[in-house]
DNA sequence: TCTGGGGTCCTAGGACCC
DNA sequence: TCTGGGGTCCTAGGACCC
């Protein structure tokens, strides 16, 4: 049966390739070409174009691995550039929001958008999203239609793995049969829906539950027992009851915030860990003070590499409370630099980070004067925020941060594209 | 030599209260 | 010998997301 006209649908919008798309966006000569995109230090894979996912190179696969062949298989490699896409992004969904009068921005390349009504009116529209998004931004997406978000999810798994829906981009779950929709969710394993990953997948297995089909026919409450809530709602939206909403206040403060970097090469001194720690903390103050927020709690850590196996893994890790609830630099520092008395001196760490929890808008309670530890109430954070500002990232830095010459162990991005759109001086040139 | 980063939600269990 | 019960809050850890 199919859905009556005009019923509440949702959409889900997603971009193609999003960190390979945009790469191309500014640099036609990756068209038709196998691009990689890789995570920080150029470690390894994060994202691919369509080309790149067709030699079956592996996600998650470390770069110095595929850099010997790269070349012979004309596979070119860009280190990641967050702002980038975090720009073009913001222009995808906002060209996405003027075809709805509802619209959740889940994720970096992902939007839900509430519609009504048939399904060929809905299949027309998201085309013209398409349309449009491709001319005004240059990112290809495709669109997913169903009555709950899990269903919309299974339609656009529709686009990437049929090649007729491929070709219009655009799949509408209520324009097929029950036969029809039983079969294509026999076709998706379970472990491809939200919410079901690897651990949950194997305990699944065992119960003989391997497609969506197998998990849409089991008893809600039964799940949840068995499970979670989480699963018993999947079960339900698969039936087609919504069971998890459109969100579209996006939430105004965060629960937690993160600094956390691998370095380009061993840390293996207390030295050069106070340096770490600054840096990350004087990151991670201004993240939290652009946030309006200030944090209570603070978790630093280091760890070895994983990898290693001529040393001893070693995760050295301090928390603290802070004197105050604070976004102030100094605190975060002083805070955060207790790791570096737990690192033993000779073992190679090849990463660290600093936490913060316990968050709240800033500004709940002041601090009398006097009263709060150094440094609290000299406005440090924003004199070194204007600071950096004006004069660009390293350009002053607190204690053991503040030295002239970057740190050897700072992260490398060798195959960086331009900001084209966040800063003038790497703006694209054209020539006519 | 070389393997990412930043989040959220849920649950279980302990502390604590009356 | 027999030693309550119901509730909330908090935290750690597991699992998942992109």
């Amino acid at each position: 049966m199919s859905p009556a006209p005009r019923e509440a649908m949702i959409a889900l919008v997603d971009c193609a390739s999003f960190y390979a798309s945009c790469e191309r966006v500014f640099d036609p000569s990756l068209e038709n070409r196998p691009v990689v995109v890789l995570s920080n230090n150029d470690g390894c894979v994060v994202a691919m174009s369509q080309e790149a996912k067709a030699l079956g190179i592996p996600m998650g696969m470390p770069w110095f691995k595929l850099e010997p062949v790269a070349a012979a298989q004309g596979i070119v490699a860009r280190s990641s550039n967050y702002e980038l896409y975090g720009s073009l992004s913001a222009r995808v969904m906002e060209v996405i929001g003027r075809h709805a009068a509802w619209q959740e921005v889940y994720s970096i390349d992902e939007s839900f958008i509430g519609l009504r009504g048939t399904v060929e009116e809905l299949v027309q529209l998201g085309r013209r999203i398409r349309e449009d998004v491709a001319r005004c931004t240059g990112i290809p997406v495709r669109v997913g239609i169903a009555p709950t978000k899990t269903l919309a999810k299974v339609a656009l798994l529709g686009v990437k793995r049929s090649a007729p829906l491929a070709e219009v981009g655009v799949c509408h779950f209520g324009g097929y049969s029950p036969t029809q929709r039983d079969a294509i969710l026999a076709s998706i394993p379970v472990t491809d829906l939200w919410g079901v990953a690897g651990r949950l997948g194997r305990r699944l297995a065992n119960l003989n539950i391997h497609t969506a089909a197998d998990l849409a026919a089991q008893d809600p409450g039964q799940m949840r027992r068995r499970f979670s809530v989480v699963l018993e709602r999947t079960v339900r939206e698969l039936r087609g009851t919504p069971c998890i909403p459109l969100e579209e206040e996006p939430r105004q403060y965060k629960d937690q915030l993160i600094y956390s970097r691998s370095f380009s090469e061993p840390v293996t001194t207390t030295p050069a860990m106070r340096q770490v720690l600054s840096i990350y903390a004087q990151q991670l103050a201004s993240r939290l003070r652009s946030a309006g927020q200030q944090a209570r709690v603070l978790t630093a850590w280091a760890s070895t590499s994983p990898f290693a196996t001529d040393q001893e893994p070693h995760s050295p890790q301090v928390s603290a409370v802070l004197p105050v609830p604070t976004a102030e630099p100094l605190t975060i520092a002083r805070g955060s630099l207790g790791l570096a008395e737990l690192i033993r001196p000779g073992t190679r760490y090849v990463r660290a980070g600093v936490v913060l929890t316990d968050l709240r808008p800033a500004g709940q309670a002041e601090t009398l004067p006097g009263l709060g530890p150094p440094g609290e109430g000299r406005q440090l954070g924003p004199t070194l925020d204007a600071v950096v500002a004006r004069f660009g990232v390293g350009s002053i830095g607190l204690g053991y941060g503040g030295l002239g010459t970057p740190p050897s162990w700072q992260m490398r991005r060798a195959m960086l594209s331009p900001r084209a759109t966040t800063h003038w001086d790497e703006l694209v040139t054209v020539r006519l």
